[in-house]
DNA sequence: TTTACCAGTTAGGCTTCACTAACTTTCAAA
DNA sequence: TTTGAAAGTTAGTGAAGCCTAACTGGTAAA
């Protein structure tokens, strides 16, 4: 058993998967409205959002709109496919629909490329059989 | 999407886990094993193992050696279960055994009960036909 | 007997990531 | 024009959970 490191991306990732979300629910997107969605502070958000800028995940405009840039729209866009396909996946198995959106939201930072690819191939091999 | 406090378990749990590891593979347990085995500072465990302590899922008796209590014996079988289905799940889909590890060694403290016992059944499901 | 290693502990530090309190700024309504 | 709500920020706090430095205490070897 080898205990490394854990990803340290998860609260980023959560972050940029979430204004992925609210971008296509809302179609704009502003601090006080990921708070609202994630039950976060304002606070809280407003040093995240800082925090995704200075990694040239984002940026903010004047109105304080937040876009995501081309990095940080790449690496929510992958979150946001593993969670869909990890709920997807549960409830085909018989998870109740809520409890799969908990697993998949706690799940999706925690698998390699590779895992995630093998799943992938896995449901569809499945559903042709 | 529920952006829920995550488990504050997951310390925990890999610390229950390698010491019934290293219960079967060493016979006794020490905290200094814990440290080698994990890649930890001894104070790091020396720490964990009092927390352990208090929480009443371990003993330590004069001679510093580690036993699980009921309680902890339970949460520990649990938590290996879940990685050895994991892992072997995991390598059956193709994963690279080490990769495997990995992913498992992390998911296994994201499962819900009721996930993981739907994975399993999926996995009997799957191996009949 | 002295030396020296090994296991364990205590103290203090650092990072992450949430929180509250309290401030500013803006904008709309009274 | 004043008032007040809404959004954002800064400062300070706290819990986890890892680390290093430096200590104690026992045991084995020179």
């Amino acid at each position: 058993m080898n205990h490394l490191k854990h990803r340290s991306n998860e609260s980023i990732e959560d972050y940029l998967e979430t204004i992925l979300t609210l971008q296509k629910k809302l179609g704009q997107v502003r601090s006080i409205d990921i708070a609202n969605e994630m039950n976060f502070s304002k606070p809280s958000v407003s040093v995240a959002m800082k925090n995704l800028r200075e990694k040239g995940l984002i940026t903010i405009d004047n109105g304080g709109h937040i876009l995501l840039t081309d990095n940080g729209k790449k690496q929510a866009t992958d979150v946001l496919e593993k969670h869909t396909i990890l709920t997807n996946w549960l409830i085909s198995l018989g998870v109740d629909k809520e409890i799969a959106q908990e697993d998949a939201c706690r799940m999706e930072h925690d698998m390699s490329e590779e895992t995630f690819s093998a799943l992938k191939a896995h449901i569809i091999n499945s559903s042709i059989h």
